[in-house]
DNA sequence: GCCAAAGCCG
DNA sequence: CGGCTTTGGC
């Protein structure tokens, strides 16, 4: 089973983008971010005509998320992250598929730091935590995916020394991810390549791809029940070449059936 | 040689549908309205590796002219119509290619009747007449042509009494263009197609162009000089069908070299 | 850089 | 309906 996740900066103005992809890797499972539509103007028509179910929660302008399956129910389980009723952004959609948990993520950008965004990104980080920890008490399989926002670590960025003060590289906001790890979750691209050089995002701006400025934003967090069905790994890195893109690549495991 | 209006609705917007039409047209010269480009954005890079020199008059936002030349000089005359420093309107280029005077129009759309756009349009047809009549006294060969915004008569709109308090086709407004053709100015489309059916214009509301709801506003009128070297005329109407294309089709015609 | 929205224009 | 602009976000 091939799992995915793809910030597509735009499910509409990207669509043919996401078609052409979703045609050429035929992930099963797919997880979304940055929709930037409104709940009644997801493309559900042209994604099922594509193959895929699909939940998804929209909203105006900006975030957005959704969950797209090729042939498997999807169970709709949270479509917001629990601990802050005020919190009205589009950023968090949990869904059970195949007796998998699916948490898609689209963690706050947090910039600039310091300010009000990334304190919004820090309590985002806090209220996900809880909610990663109820998750390994289950002692289930589940997997968080999607776009953290987050740099792990030095070797995840072209010039570290560039982003010291970034909300995506902030020593408070990698020690959240090592948080996540050490509590349990497993790093998978990282996992199965502890050296290589893995980015998931290049900037549009100064034509970042063309000079390889990327970094590795966009994970998929394992529970300890799913690591031993981990078969492979990839980011789907030409697709950020293609023609009118998104600034991310689609990122994916695979898991033993 | 052949001598084309296109009013082009952006030029940057519309470059490729341009681009393609300049190639498989192959016109001598080409004046173009509604560049909505300032001066600085005019795309004078792709134009000129089109095969074509040009010279141009932007505006941000709005109107802009322009006129194209395939091989022959052009000598800018007049980059705006005389007879009001005020009027700060990119409407009007004024050249002269091969001998011919070539007056580049965008007349004001006048819209709403009545109002100070529509008196707007009145006082530039009065200006525009002088200019004219000025042109006709040096017995020269001298072309007007563009988007005059004027519906000639009944026959040249699907359904004129739609259009009886529209400022394209108020009694004035017709009477204007009437007196620039009485005074000797030919109607050059019309004179070689008395009773065809000729339109430039498709609304892209309500998919006119489907519907053929059009109407006749881009005019080519020849002083009395050149009448005896007009060949032949026509609307590249397919060309308002393409994808992404201008709501104006580019109209042409030939005169004997 | 590039997306989406809202407002202006025709 | 579909340009262009501005704003806001990343």
């Amino acid at each position: 089973m091939k799992i995915a996740t793809y910030n597509i900066n735009g499910v509409n103005g990207h669509l043919p983008i996401l078609l052409k992809w979703l045609k050429e890797s035929q992930p099963d499972i797919v997880c979304l971010q940055e929709l930037k539509a409104p709940q009644e103007k997801f493309p559900i028509k042209e994604i099922t005509e594509a193959g895929y179910n699909a939940v998804w929660k929209g909203q105006k302008s900006w975030n957005g998320v959704a969950i797209l399956s090729k042939g498997y129910d999807i169970t709709e389980v949270q479509d917001s992250l629990p601990g802050d009723d005020e919190d009205v952004q589009s950023r968090y959609l949990e869904v059970i598929i195949e007796k998998i948990v699916i948490c898609c993520l689209y963690i706050p950008n947090g910039n600039p730091y310091p300010g009000e965004k990334y304190e919004y990104k820090l309590s985002w980080l806090n209220r996900l935590k809880k909610r990663a920890d109820e998750l390994l008490d289950l002692d289930i399989p589940a997997i968080l995916i999607g776009d953290f926002n987050i740099i792990p670590t030095p070797s995840d960025v072209y010039k570290p020394e560039k982003y010291k003060n970034d909300a995506l590289f902030t020593e408070e906001v990698r020690k959240s991810f090592e948080g996540l790890v050490n509590s349990g979750w497993k790093d998978s691209l990282r996992s199965l390549n502890p050296d290589k050089e893995i980015y998931t995002f290049w900037d549009y701006m100064f034509k970042a791809y063309n000079r390889n400025a990327g970094m590795r934003i966009d994970h998929i967090l394992l529970s300890p029940y799913l690591e031993s069905r981990l078969e492979n790994v990839g980011v789907d890195k030409e697709v950020r070449g293609w023609e009118k893109t998104s600034d991310h690549a689609p990122t994916w495991i695979k898991l033993e059936d």
